[in-house]
DNA sequence: GAGAAGTAGTTCAAATCTGAACGACCGACG
DNA sequence: CGTCGGTCGTTCAGATTTGAACTACTTCTC
């Protein structure tokens, strides 16, 4: 009486601890990242992209992409950090609608500031819990989860 | 030059994975949602709870702890769905500081009629993309990490 | 059984997030 | 040139979330 379309045993498994890991690993990294540098997590994905960006600056609509962020969002975040310092608006000279998010030397220092911390929560709950078999599969596995994702964000359905 | 701590590329390559997959899934589950029966994803997660429960009720502690949400957000959450018929609260006889949170045939209704949608995507894009092989390992695994975090949610660190 | 300590749920203000709408600009094409 | 479709970033109002009180009740302790 089991309705016929609901997840086997093994799939609901791996779903549901899927949905635990990520929401409680993502209350772990929220609190670090709060007691040691005051910072959200999609504040501390905004400053660590623009860290690895060319002349640690991006334009705002890259940015959102890089972090998966929606441009209202991003233009919120970006402000709040501006407002802390840690990162700068400047004017793209080329392209005059866009805009450089830049990290600035207080910005870098905040990261710098936070980030063994963070490794820290990821090595201990997640890197160090599992198998380098384990990683390896889940690196592979979740590389092909989000590509998939990535080019099918909305569409009419193709058969493939 | 690259700092001493920083994730090696294996162990890089599944923690972006992992946040990539989680932002994405996360996403085309809010969508589907919203579009076959305009709910959120929190509100779909406290009627599949109290779906699940003996006589489809809960107390709302229970209830925020399966869901893993904060007590403050459970009241608001509920209170909508109270508003849109899909939920009733009932005295808790016993425990007069407790409050049932039980599911109506509405949200019964409800719930059936998004959950298709949902499995759906949660198969087309997770499920089906991962070989048994995959996601047996992802499930041990994760099962694993959220154990370790769910008995570590706040510790003056205890060598173990 | 009185009081201390803990638990259940709510409330409130402030912070954050969403999504549609907007103004400014770019690029192509006639 | 002019102007049309698309992009860039912001704005705004409304929805949601947070976290610290707060009230009411229960349980433990002596």
């Amino acid at each position: 009486m089991t309705e016929p379309d609901a997840l086997e045993p093994r799939e609901l498994h791996a779903w549901i601890g899927f949905l635990a890991a990520a929401h409680l690993l993502e209350h772990e990294i929220e609190r670090q990242l709060k007691r040691d540098g005051d910072l959200s997590h999609p504040e501390f994905e905004v400053l660590v992209k623009l860290a690895m960006a060319e002349d640690r600056r991006l334009r705002m609509s890259d940015l959102a992409r890089q972090v998966m962020v929606s441009k209202s969002r991003l233009t919120y975040q970006v402000t709040q950090l501006e407002r802390d310092g840690l990162v700068r608006r400047t004017a793209c000279g080329n392209d005059r609608r866009a805009v450089w998010a830049e990290l600035t030397d207080a910005g870098a220092d905040a990261l710098t500031k936070v980030r063994p911390g963070h490794r820290k929560v990821v090595r201990e709950n997640l890197i160090d819990v599992l198998t380098p078999a384990e990683l390896e599969t889940l690196g592979t596995a979740f590389a092909r989860v989000a590509a998939r994702l990535h080019n099918r964000p909305a569409r009419p359905a193709a058969s493939d």
